[in-house]
Formats: structure tokens, sequence, C-alpha cells
DNA sequence: CCATTAATTGGCA
DNA sequence: TGCCAATTAATGG
């Protein structure tokens, strides 16, 4: 039987065999999320890992009022939730959702571990990942104390275009983010009126051009 | 098209 | 900046 492989050897998976990651595709499914579709919630009995072969999923917390705080963003390439390794029956520590229609690869709690004793390297990745994500979160906090919102939103935009973004030419680079402005607002705290208020003024000033409701282009330069 | 949902804008605290 | 209200887009049948 052939098996359409969808896991790339990129990322977590880098310089796997193409044998390794039919087995590893082998041990999990791969199933696919519509834009704004619950994966998971906060509370329930961690049982599965996700792997974002394509799309965009936030990671939030949600209060009684209704409001919500998006703690994570994960795009292609990224893995969550990022808890729950050595823990004998944790649960998810927040509620996840897909921003974007979104083609996930889901594995079981224990498979994942047995990848983790079975490749040395997809557990490499995962010190770095942690690693990067810790910084990201840091500076995150910090940003959401000294910074303006502005300045946030800037950093958000920023990251985004380096980790996700197409270059058009030499100064501009798309997005396609996936995410509304109520998420963005959602992600650095504030309402959507001011991030859509701050995203005018980046239009005005030449440093971003809307190109569509879920993409916008940048002037990494400018910003 | 129409119905809904999302985004934008102005005013005011 | 937030919150509210009024418009104006954009999206999905």
């Amino acid at each position: 039987m052939i098996l359409l492989i969808h896991l790339r050897p990129i990322g977590w998976l880098e310089g796997l065999s193409r044998s390794s990651l039919q087995e590893i595709e082998t041990k999990g499914i791969i199933k696919e999320f519509h834009a704004k579709e619950s994966i998971f919630l906060s509370g329930e009995k961690l049982k599965h890992y996700y792997f974002v072969i394509k799309g965009s999923v936030a990671i939030y917390k949600q209060n009684g009022e209704g409001k919500k705080w998006i703690a994570s963003l994960l795009t292609d390439g990224d893995f969550f939730p990022h808890v729950g390794f050595n823990q004998t029956d944790p649960n998810y520590p927040g509620n996840a959702e897909a921003l974007s229609d979104s083609v996930l690869f889901v594995i079981s709690k224990q498979q994942m571990n047995t990848l983790f004793n079975q490749y040395p390297t997809i557990h490499e990745h995962l010190t770095l990942f942690l690693t990067a994500k810790n910084q990201e979160l840091i500076t995150r906090f910090s940003n959401s104390v000294l910074e303006t919102a502005s300045h946030q939103l800037v950093s958000l935009l920023k990251r985004l275009a380096s980790q996700s973004g197409e270059k058009v030419d030499d100064d501009w680079i798309l997005i396609e983010h996936g995410m509304t402005v109520q998420n963005m607002a959602e992600y650095i705290g504030v309402t959507q009126e001011t991030v859509s208020r701050i995203l005018h003024q980046l239009y005005r000033d030449n440093k971003a051009k809307k190109v569509g409701q879920k993409k916008i282009c940048v002037n990494y330069r400018l910003l």
C-alpha cells in the first residue's frame, strides 16, 4: 500500500529519512480543522500532541466574561501543547482553536514519548523549541509591561514576517497570518479598535499595506 | 443577492 | 486606551 506522506524532513523532523517519516506518520493521523474550530479545551486530559502541517492555531485563556487572551500562536512546523512530557496525567493548559483552515498531524501522548526515545534528533528539537518559546514569552511579557500597544503590534508583525512571511521584494514581506484584527488584539491584550487604528497608522506611514482581510504586506526595514 | 460577521470610525470618559 | 454606537466592508451561502 502506498502511504501519502504529509510530513516533511524539516523543522522537528529535520534529517530523518523518508522511511522514518513514513513510520512516524503511521503513529498518528492527519486531521483537518476548519477556521474557528476547537481542537481541545483547557483542563481536559492531555491525550494528544499536534504538529501544524499547514494553517494557524491559537492557544488561549478565557475568563467568565468571555474575554480572551491568546497565549501562543502556532504556525506551519510548530508543535503543541508544550507541556506534560513527563507528567503522569497532564491536562491541556488552555483552549486551542484553529484560526484558519488547518491541517494537523495528531499523535497520542504515548506515541510522542516513543518518538522522543526512538529519534534523539526529535528530542533535541523539543529542547530548542521550548527554549525559543520561553524566550518569546519573556519578550512578550516585558513588552506588555514596558512598551506601547503600537510597539507590541509591530513586534508581532515582525515575528510573523520572519517566521512565515514571503519576500515580495527587497523591502516588502507578505504575511498570510490567517488572523483577524480581533485575534491580533487578543494576542497583545488590547481592543480590536486599538489594533485597527494602529494598523491604519502603519498604512498611512507606508510601513505596511493591506492586502486582504487576513493578509498584510510589511516593510521590514521601516518597521 | 441577502444575511451575518468583521472591520473601521467618531465621540466621549 | 477602552467602551459604545453607527457605518462600512467582507464573507458565505
